[in-house]
DNA sequence: TTTATTTATCGTAATATTGCAATATAATAA
DNA sequence: TTATTATATTGCAATATTACGATAAATAAA
């Protein structure tokens, strides 16, 4: 008990659902959206912006980084992360396709 | 320790964060994909339909419900859910204007 | 080599989530 | 009223997440 039966579930479903969790945090909702508004892809700026321990930045990246949603690349001492277009069409593309076919169905009962 | 910190983000960034941690549960995917299906948006049918126990079930639906991604109907002994638009077209607007705006920029960094 | 800088990992405490059996609630049917 | 049916809530155990201090690892600079 406690641990989330994924095996029930379709890999899509648990994939778009890992995506979805890893930005179901403020946190990482705030790093991604420092990413996009940086033009430079800078790296550990990110501790400074946001109000958290710098162990807390590398944990919410790495999770960010797990689900497919950013990047990493070395660059000296530093790290250069950035958004990983690949993964937000993914969830961009899912939602779009679920709002066109709600659109199509009358949903109206409710 | 071990707790959010809401306070320290905008309302957007964690209105947002609160609906995709709500779709951070591939049940909660399969939940919304099955009321997405169905035409008549029937209600405990997804406790037929998905392999979890009906109190399991129905912590997901209250959690969608809280999120705003679905509502909630009474009929008679039964409880007619479905999709909130409104809930919805937030999440789908938001990373569709975070792809346009990412596709804008040349994210070649990484 | 030594020191500074940057990021990651470890360890741990606090809190949250997941799942379900048991039970409660609420509306309908008999 | 007394079932019956459908859903919600409670309580609890197992697991996961969040946050951070301390520390490690890795590269760059002196």
């Amino acid at each position: 008990m406690g641990l989330t039966k994924t095996e029930h579930f379709t890999d899509k479903q648990n994939a778009i659902a890992t995506m979805a969790k890893a930005l179901g945090h403020p946190a990482r909702i705030a790093i991604f959206e420092y990413l996009l508004k940086v033009d430079t892809c800078i790296c550990g700026d990110i501790v400074n912006e946001l109000p958290l321990a710098q162990p807390t930045i590398s944990q919410h990246l790495k999770e960010l980084k797990s689900a497919g949603l950013i990047k990493g690349n070395i660059e000296g001492t530093s790290i250069c992360y950035c958004i990983d277009e690949k993964g937000l069409e993914k969830l961009q593309g899912y939602f779009t396709t679920i709002s066109l076919k709600l659109n199509k169905k009358n949903n109206k009962c409710c």
